[in-house]
Parts: structure tokens; sequence; C-alpha cells
RNA sequence: GCGCUCGUAGCUCAGUGGAUAGAGCAACCGCCUUCUAAGCGGUCGGUCGCAGGUUCGAGUCCUGCCGGGCGCGCCA
């Protein structure tokens, strides 16, 4: 009996009410069944007739207690309690909960997987940093959440294409070049330029791949365009060595060259949306809900950074993705209302077919104190600094343990240590415990029998555990539907992992010595494989790796 | 000034309108001759920034105010 399981048994109990002529009203289609937070409260509980109580025009006990009886007689549930202002709480036989463990087994690496995303093909793009530079710490949030959010989609049955737009045009481009042409001729940076060490060496490799570079006709033109290319290589080799690899990799510059850009502008021209003034092309937002209106092309003729967005959302949607889902930083909070204002000139719903999702900044901390960063003076934190800092595990789930909305401050002593304060540790610590208990089990000669009898599993520390798996597949499909990861590591950390340490300590499998092999040792060696596969598929979900020792 | 966002325990943070607001850390007290003590149990700790409103019910929704962050260019 799972929570959807429940949730039927729930409908169809209200169903028999409603045809029975005892409630007037209409069954709706998705009812709430949720883990009381008081343990007395028994292993469910559902809210149904407070819900139903005003449209029925009756009472919330009274509504309570039709349900209530028709729900005791179905299959799995030991008993229905009526409480507070009209609360059913739900406890299952001990059986109906046991069922959970063998249905993990059942399903393995796919267990958690839903299909409310089904027929969704979702383009997401995260990340996408200038290529003047290597990824920075404001980055790297997105190439951890970025990636969590696309499995989580995918594990909700959606289509993705991971993406990153690579913007490889305009001016900050010919800064970089400048700034490389200067580090090889052994001048200061340019006054508007990119300084650092990095600048240093990719100019050094440009040298070493054109040694006559300095006395060619254009040499700033060499430097920018193997400048970049390099600074990519770079930047997609650190994202693959943080596990985030993308399915296609934008040019910017595509765009402006293969006319894209005038045939957005075309577009919109014809659906009456442009305008011209003081020389410039407008697009008028201010329609559809910006604060001001939008210069697409400059009055020097040159097309202004926004034309390439118009372009690039429009090819997505020819590309067949019916959502775009673009990821930022908090930098670029003032872009969503003109981003959404074109989405809705083009014709599309904005929320639905293009979704921006702003992430709030982080700040590292080193005893105590937040890690100044300046682009100027090079005290820039790259992805590769903090990943040496506190590996890639622990910086994954760092980055993805907490709200985008909120700002982050993450504390590299902290996450460095290799103790249970360490909340990665806690959760891989869990998941090696379950692997080693199935390792000592197979060296005794003990294998996880499918057929085990799971009735024997009645102690309360099981009972959480069982609950606590049963609640995956809700929490992977809550967490994708509000493209929030951090729930999947909330739920691994404070329910899975802390119910299994609780089982590991009250609960033990194998025989020691020479005991005999107990009854529960069977239930119980179902329940730790059905416990490894959760976290390992919850943590891979997010992108990190569940070990078999540590 | 306008817009977006955040404000929850000493600290870092959960809590998609439900019951007595939770977890980790920190502090203090306990539990290892036996499957990993890298763990577990307990104590302490809160006017959910403030004030109104909507609701049977508000940390959650609405309005105003206070405080922090970010953004408001024919830059990209």
């Amino acid at each position: 009996m799972t929570p959807a399981d429940l949730k039927d048994a729930v409908r169809a109990a209200v169903i028999a009410v409603v045809n029975n002529g005892d409630l007037a009203v209409a069954v709706p289609e998705d009812v709430v069944v949720e883990r009381p937070k008081v343990k007395d409260h028994g292993d469910y509980a559902t809210n149904i007739a407070l819900v139903l109580a005003k449209p029925a025009g009756k009472n919330p006990r009274e509504v309570a207690q039709l349900v209530a009886a028709r729900l005791e007689q179905a299959e799995g549930i030991d008993s229905v309690e009526i409480a507070g202002p009209g609360f059913l709480n739900i406890r299952l036989s001990g059986d109906a909960l046991g069922q959970v463990a063998r249905q993990v087994l059942a399903s393995g690496a796919a267990y958690g997987t839903n299909d409310r995303a089904a027929g969704q093909n979702i383009n997401l793009e995260f990340v996408s940093a200038n290529p003047t530079g290597p990824i920075h710490i404001g980055g790297v949030r997105w190439a951890a959440m970025g990636d969590a959010l696309a499995r989580l989609l995918q594990a909700s049955g959606a289509k993705v294409s991971r993406e990153y737009y690579f913007n490889d045009h305009g001016a900050q481009i010919d800064r970089f070049a400048r700034s490389l042409l200067a580090a090889a001729q052994g001048q200061p940076a340019p006054e508007d330029g990119y300084g650092g060490a990095y600048i240093a060496e990719i100019a050094q490799r440009v040298t070493e791949q054109v040694p006559d570079v300095l006395s060619q006709q254009d040499p700033q033109e060499v430097f920018r365009e193997r400048g970049v290319a390099l600074m990519f290589e770079e930047i997609k080799a650190s994202l693959h060595d943080f596990g985030v690899d993308f399915d296609v990799y934008f040019h910017e510059n595509a765009l402006h060259e293969s006319g894209a850009v005038e045939r957005a502008i075309e577009r919109l021209r014809g659906l009456g949306h442009m305008y011209e003034q003081d020389g410039a092309l407008w697009l008028r937002t201010t329609e559809f809900g910006d604060d001001k209106d939008r210069v697409v092309i400059k009055s020097d003729g040159d097309p202004a950074y926004i034309s390439g967005d118009l372009a690039y959302y429009l090819d997505k949607r020819e590309r067949g993705f019916d959502r775009v889902v673009i990821m930022l930083g908090a930098d670029h909070t003032g872009y969503v209302g003109r981003m959404m204002a074109m989405c809705a000139a083009f014709g599309d719903t904005p929320g639905v077919n293009l979704e921006i999702l702003i992430g709030q900044l982080v700040n590292l901390l080193r005893d105590g104190e937040p890690l100044k960063m300046s682009k100027r003076a090079g005290t820039v934190i790259t992805l590769e600094d903090l990943v040496e800092a506190i590996g890639v595990d622990a910086a994954r789930y760092a980055l993805v343990r907490s709200s985008a909305d909120s700002q982050l401050d993450i504390d590299l002593d902290l996450w460095a240590r290799k103790t249970s304060d360490n909340p990665v540790f806690y959760v891989q610590y869990a998941a090696t415990r379950a692997a080693s208990v199935l390792r000592n089990a197979a060296d005794l000669g003990l294998t996880v029998d499918d057929d085990a009898d799971l009735t024997l599993l009645t102690h309360p520390r099981e009972n959480d555990l069982l609950l606590a798996l049963a609640e995956f597949p809700s929490v992977v499909a809550t967490a994708a539907e509000l493209r929030e990861p951090h729930r999947v590591a909330r739920y691994l950390e404070e329910k899975v992992a802390k119910s299994a340490q609780r089982f590991w300590d009250d609960c033990q499998v194998l025989p020691k010595g020479d005991e005999p092999v107990a009854d529960t040792t069977a239930p119980r060696l179902l329940l730790w494989k059905a416990t490894r596969t959760v976290l390992e598929n919850g943590l891979g979900l997010l992108g990190v790796t569940a070990p078999e020792r540590m």
C-alpha cells in the first residue's frame, strides 16, 4: 500500500458514500494524503472531510464519519480515526506497509519514477556562463541544480534537453580578445578588460598554437577565435568533471550568422509588435507587462543583446520544445519581465511555454568569513576551486540542498569534513551501511529473499523506514513539478537516512557469532536492500554517488 | 524611487492553507567486549521581521510598513 494506493482508496470511499446518497458533492480529482507530523496521529492522514464539508453543507466531523466507515473496510487499512476538526487518521495493516519494500525491489532503479510530466518536451537551459573566463561560483549553483532538475524531470517522464547558451558574440568577446592580446604582448589588462592568471595562460596557449600570431595582420582576431575556443573547451571540461554534460551547446553567433535574428524580428513585425523610433528598432514589450519597451536593433544598426534572445527562444520553440525553461542568477532578475513579454509577443503563454527560474547568490565561507571575490584582483572562485576544496559530491549536494530562492552560505570547513556534521556524508554513510549489511549477509551465505515474510516487520523503526521509502515517488514528482531539487535532498537526509540509521541502531539483522538465523533476518535484509535502492536512486537524481563503502 | 526576492531556534536551513512550527550544528547529559559510535537517545533553545486583512483554519494567501540581497542602459 503506497500513498498513491491510499489516495485511490480514500477516493473510492468518497465515491461509495456519494453513490450511496449520503453525500451530495462532486468527487475531487485529487485528494490529499500526508504523513502526520505527530506520530500518534497514525501512519497517514487526510483532510478530505474538511475539504468536502462546505460543498456538502454538512459539518466536517459528520462527513468524516461517513468516509471513515467506508475507508475502514478497504483492504490494507487497519484503522481510521476521526480527530480534531475532522481529520481522518489512518493506520495501515502491517502487511500492507511491508509490501512497500517488495515494490521498491520490484522497481529497482526505476523506483521513484513517475509519469506526472509525461508528454512534456522540455528545453532546460542553465549555466550559460560567458566564455570570457572560467565558471565561477555563481554559475556552479545552476550546474548542480540544473542538472538535478533535468534528472528529476526525466524521472517524471518528461523529455529533457540540457542546453548551454554560449555568448560568443558582442562587445564582451572583443574585450576578452583585447585582454588576451595585451597579455601576449606583456602589457597590463585593458581598462575594461579581464585580468587574472587564466588570461595569461590562454594567451600563452594561443601563442603556442600560432607562434607568429603577434606579427600577423590582425592578431586580435586570432586571439578572439582561438581564445574563445580554448575557453569553451575548458568550461566544457570542468563541467564534465562536475558530472554535468549538455545535450546542446548553442552558440549565440550562430543566430546572427544564420539569419535567425532577422527571421525572429520579421515574425514579430508581422505580428505588429515592432516599431521604429530615434533610428532604432523597438519591440513593444510594454504591451505585455514589461516596464519599458526594448531596443532590438540599435540606431547604429547593430543588434542589441535581446535580439539574440528573441531568435533563440523562437529557435527552441521551432525545434519542438513546448516548454522552455531558463535558469538565471539573481543578477538577471531584470530580464524576467522582458523575456516574458517577448514570449507573449510571439503569441505564447508566459509561465507555461517559457519559465524563468531565478537563483539567489552563493557565498562561500571559510573560518566563518565570506570569501571575497574580485574579478580585477583575480580572486575569482571557480568551479574547480570549489571541487578542490570539498569534492564533487559535497559541492553538488551543498548546492542542491537549499531552495534556490534563498541566498546560500556554504561553509567550506563544514563540507570538507568527513563527519556526520556534513549532511552529504550523513546520507552517504547510511547508504554504505546498507551496502555493508548486504555484503556481510552475502558472506554468511544469506541472500535477499523476495518472498520474505514482511508481516514480521513490526518494530517502530521498521515501520518508520517503510513509510519513508513509500514517500519517494511523490517526493520526486513534487520536486520536479515545483522545480525544487532540494526537496529530494531533504527527504533523503531527514527521512530516509535518519530512519535507516535508527533502524540500524535498534534492529539487528545478521546473526552474531554462533547465533542461529532469526525469523526477522530475511525481511530485514529485504528492507535494507530497499533502503539502499532508494538512497542510490535519490542520490543519483542529485548527481551524487552512493558509495559501497567509505 | 520602481520591480523581483528573502526575513522561521545562538548558527545553517526545511516547512506547495491544516492538528502541539521541524532538522542539523553549537551547548549540556547519556549509550560501544558482538552487523561501521563516520552512529543513536535525551535536555536546552521560537512574539515564524512588525501591523492589519481573507479563511472553519495563516509561517504559508492579500495589503501596508521595517530590514537584507539583486536588478532597473540604444551594456552584454
